[in-house]
Parts: structure tokens; C-alpha cells; sequence
DNA sequence: ATACCACTGGGTGTTTCCTCCTATTTTTCC
DNA sequence: GGAAAAATAGGAGGAAACACCCAGTGGTAT
């Protein structure tokens, strides 16, 4: 009985790279592939996989919706993340929503089947250096990358600056004084560990929070 | 006959996803992979492909330096570009480096094979989108995409902004004043066309300046 | 009912940003 | 060798950012 997989990528080329790998493993098969969320509901509603590769970045739904919803509606299922984003956030992220591994884009056929078979047999996968700098941010009992959360109001703040909006700016068309939006300014800065408004961008743009 | 094709491109799904796609098509062969430029240029001593499809993002080389060394050395080899940047000012860059093609990583297998095709009958091919783009910019008359040359000292000054420090800092480290590191701010805010350092960075980030 | 938290607003002071000038020296390129 | 571009530096001034405070209000969860 070989391992059942499933993809969920929206670029052609992932897929077929993933198939390409996948071809004549021994104990690996791929049951279906899917190009976004509801490609990949109307499949699983056909056949279960047992490990569903599943990417962040998708048209329509996001990545950590679809896996809540699926750890929901499928807790058979083990999701492995299948992604570019090697920001230690996303895979605190990703497993508060039910995943059970993390595997980057830049992995080679062995990474891949080793990762797949891991969660398969009960086990967590997250790529080497994700693993190292999460497990260096517990021993240095580093808060940066426990991200706390971004209130509703600070989230609209935080587009207007990232559209280069002025507090003044802000301000104005919030119809709210200029020391409110420098409060939750200055609160974006303490909750994302960053000093300016320029780590505040780069910051939140690593953390999808933006763009 | 078939169009020689070569592959440089540091994720092993990429390529193993051309490799698929390409696989058993009558009029294309792959004749090597590379994971890396020093890898390609060893390639290419060894066989000359017709067509080389071509990451931007690698690590060590870039691919604008490796792409204007190939066309120097192999201008009979017709480049294409395969990247996940979509942004038009890339594709100008790529195509004054040289390049014939410039296709998305979101590309099918036909897109990719009509892409491979064309350039190699002597035309050029863009993904769609960008091509509508860059189109539009013409039309419209828009200089916004026409980035001005960054110049080295410039793009130290941009580095050491996005890691978040002062212009007094950089004054400090760099031995110079004070003045001239604003004077390079200023010009750099005048080339990229935004306002203020935030409009700098998301730019900068957009056009791969910078991380 | 009380404790927490988001949102609001204010004050005060320093630092940095950003703009608009002008101007000299050095480097690069044809 | 001469023109153009890049790098340097200065002043002057206003706007914005940033760092500290503090405090009231309204919702909500225990």
C-alpha cells in the first residue's frame, strides 16, 4: 500500500516538478493535483490522500484557510506546506492551522520523499534551517518572530503607511488626531520588534501582512 | 532536427518540471541542466544549446550579469528569461542584457513550448500580461518603469537604509557627511519616482534592489 | 464588577527626514 | 583632453518621525 499524495499549486511547473520526483517511488503515489482551493475540495471529495502538499500562495483562498478548513473537514490528512516563504513566521503560522510539515520550494527529490514519508508515519517535517532558527528563537527565548497580533485598526493603519501616507495623512482621513495614529504607529513598531518605519515595511512585507 | 534547450535554475522542481513538461516533445530536446552560472558555463563548454531558459534570482552570479556574459560569449545562443518577478521594469533590464524571451513561472507547458518555438525562429517572445504592460507604458508615456541607472554608491546607501538605519549612521560608517548622504537619498528617491523612504523601499524591494 | 484591551487623545522634546538651493572635486568615458 | 556623470559637502528651514509620558472611554470576557 503506497503513501497517497495530493498537490495543491498553482504553477504548472511545481506540479510536474512534483510528479517528476514522485515518479516510480516505491512507496509514494500521487492520487490528484489541483490548481487552486476549489479544484482541490472537488478532488478530495473523489479520493483521500494521505499527504496533501499544499502552497501558501494561492489565487483565491489563502494557503492557511484552506489548511484550517481541511484539518476541519479531513483531520485524516496530513498537510505538508510546500512553499518559497522561509520566514520562521509563516510556520508557526501554518501549524497553528493544522499542518504537520514544512517543506521549501528549493527541495530536491530525496527532501521531498523523505518529508512526505516522515509526516506520514506520525511525524512533523519542517525544512533544516526553518527547524534551526525556530528551535534558536525558543533557546534565546526570542520574542521577534512571535508575532503578536496585529489589531483591525492597526492593520488599516498599517496599509495607509504602506502606501506612502504621511501620519498627517492618516490622520485626516481617519478623522482620528494625529496622536492616535502615532500610538498605534508606535505600537506596530513594538509588536513587529522593528525600529522604523523602514523595518516596519520590510518586516510586514516578509510577513505577507502587506502586498 | 530538434531546438536545443538548456536549463539554469537553482530549484530541482523547476527543473524537473521543464524536464517533464519538455519530455517527448517532438521538436525540443534538453540537452543539460545547471544548478548554478559556474555549473552553466561548464555546461555550455560542452554542448551549445539554441535556446537557454534562464532564472534571474540564483545563487552567487545574477542572472542580468550571467545573461549580458552569455550573449557576449554565445551570441548565437537566444535567451530566455524564466522568473517569478513580474514586474516590467525587469523585463526591460533582462532584454537590454541581451535576453530574446521573458516567460513566468506560471507558464504551461504550451506557453513554455510556443515561447521556446518563437524565440527560436528569431522572434522575441513576452508573457502576455507583461507584454500589455510594457504596451501601455509606451502609450501612456509613463517614465515611472524607466528606472535611471542606481548608481554603486547609491545602491550602498539604499542597502544600508533598508536595514533600517539613519542617514546619520550611514554618514558615520561611510566616513562621509552628513549632506551627501542626503543628497544620495534624495536622488534616489527622484529615480525610483517615490516620496518618502517607504515608497524607496517597497520599490526597491519590488524591483529585486534590494534582499 | 472588575480586569483586560482596543481605541482614543494629549503633551513635550529630540531627532530625523526631506526639500531647495549652490558648489567643488573626482571619476569615467568618448 | 574635454565633457559628462558621480561623489562630495554645505546651509537653511519646515515637516514628520520617534520616544517618552499620561489618561479616559467603551466593549467584552471571566
Amino acid at each position: 500500500m503506497k503513501i497517497k499524495v495530493s498537490i495543491a499549486d498553482d504553477h504548472p511547473i511545481v506540479i510536474q516538478g512534483i510528479e517528476k520526483m514522485l515518479d516510480n517511488h516505491p512507496l509514494i503515489e500521487l492520487i490528484h493535483t489541483s490548481k487552486n482551493g476549489e479544484s482541490l475540495l472537488r478532488n478530495l471529495k473523489t479520493a483521500l490522500p494521505d499527504v496533501l502538499l499544499l502552497d501558501i500562495q494561492m489565487p483565491g483562498q489563502q494557503g492557511d484557510e484552506l489548511a484550517a478548513y481541511v484539518t476541519q473537514h479531513y483531520p485524516e490528512i496530513r498537510i505538508m506546506v510546500l512553499t518559497n516563504m522561509d520566514h520562521p513566521f509563516h510556520v508557526r503560522n501554518m501549524f497553528k492551522h493544522g499542518v504537520k510539515g514544512y517543506l521549501l520550494k528549493s527541495a530536491d527529490k530525496y527532501e521531498l520523499a523523505e518529508a512526505i514519508d516522515s509526516i506520514y508515519k506520525g511525524s512533523n517535517y519542517i525544512d533544516r534551517l526553518l527547524r534551526d532558527q525556530l528551535l534558536y528563537e525558543v533557546l534565546d527565548n526570542k520574542k521577534a518572530h512571535n508575532i503578536p497580533t496585529i489589531t483591525k485598526r492597526e492593520k488599516e493603519i498599517l496599509d495607509m503607511i504602506a502606501s506612502e501616507m504621511t501620519s498627517p495623512q492618516i490622520a485626516k482621513k481617519l478623522f482620528i488626531s494625529l496622536s492616535t495614529v502615532e500610538n498605534h504607529r508606535s505600537n506596530l513598531f513594538l509588536k513587529l520588534g522593528v525600529k522604523n518605519v523602514v523595518g516596519l515595511i520590510s518586516k510586514a512585507a516578509q510577513l505577507g501582512l502587506i502586498k
